[in-house]
DNA sequence: ATTTTGTGATTACAGATGTAAACACTATGA
DNA sequence: TCATAGTGTTTACATCTGTAATCACAAAAT
């Protein structure tokens, strides 16, 4: 199970944006998104690759980065380790610890609703 | 604002559930539920307190630990933490993410549908 | 062919984290 | 009062993270 520092998350929403990219282009987003320099970009691209979170085709010799595990996937372990470590993995404790400290905004609420009703319809029970 | 690590987490669970405690209590605790060694639990101990997490009145000799902040606040702050890093702070946009993989038990669906539906009321629009 | 430049790899280094041994001090039992 | 057990402090150390300088090599310009 691959886990992705907060740094590293930078890297990857970059490719997960758009992807194959090559160092330069990496760097160049990560320069003006974070204020990096190049080695710190071409690091973490590294760390990432040795974790097997890019995958890198050598066209001739500059590197193609991409990401090998999704957005999703990444977003969707995260959630659940935060879940399971904090509230006994019920997605429901979550929301409402959030909520009793947090008002939601009328949209919100109602995209959560949509989201229920939807569940619903395709649990057939 | 305090951020606490994974192993530090799993002390102060122990001082939430039952303060103030004695060193070796909390020592004897994680001896069971993690298999960690005195040292251990007791360097967590100081360096949760180093960084005020938890407050420490010396009763004679003995030291008495106790959280120095809320369970609540501690998982307000992760939650708020990762919504932010992953989700654009939108909790609809977890709680649809998560359940695009994950299905809800029935039991999950209503509860959020309560806290939803309690939300809205409080909503004075 | 030689210098410059673009690109990736190697090395560096301080601070955080997980984990624990070694040390010191204080009660307590002999 | 002396050895012992209980409790907390200091020191240790490997790995991970954030961040970057430096080195090496290939490509392009002169």
């Amino acid at each position: 199970m691959i886990k992705l520092t907060s740094s590293e998350w930078n890297i990857m929403e970059c490719l997960w944006e758009k992807s194959p990219l090559i160092g330069r282009d990496v760097v160049k987003s990560m320069e003006e998104k974070m204020g990096w320099t190049r080695s710190t970009t071409l690091t973490l691209l590294s760390r990432l690759e040795a974790k097997g979170a890019v995958s890198c085709d050598s066209e001739g010799a500059k590197r193609l980065y991409a990401p090998a595990i999704s957005r999703e996937d990444a977003a969707l372990q995260e959630t659940e380790d935060l879940l399971g470590r904090i509230y006994q993995g019920s997605l429901s404790m979550m929301v409402s610890a959030f909520t009793r400290k947090k008002a939601l905004s009328k949209e919100e609420i109602e995209e959560l609703q949509a989201i229920l009703n939807e569940m619903e319809e395709k649990t057939d029970d």
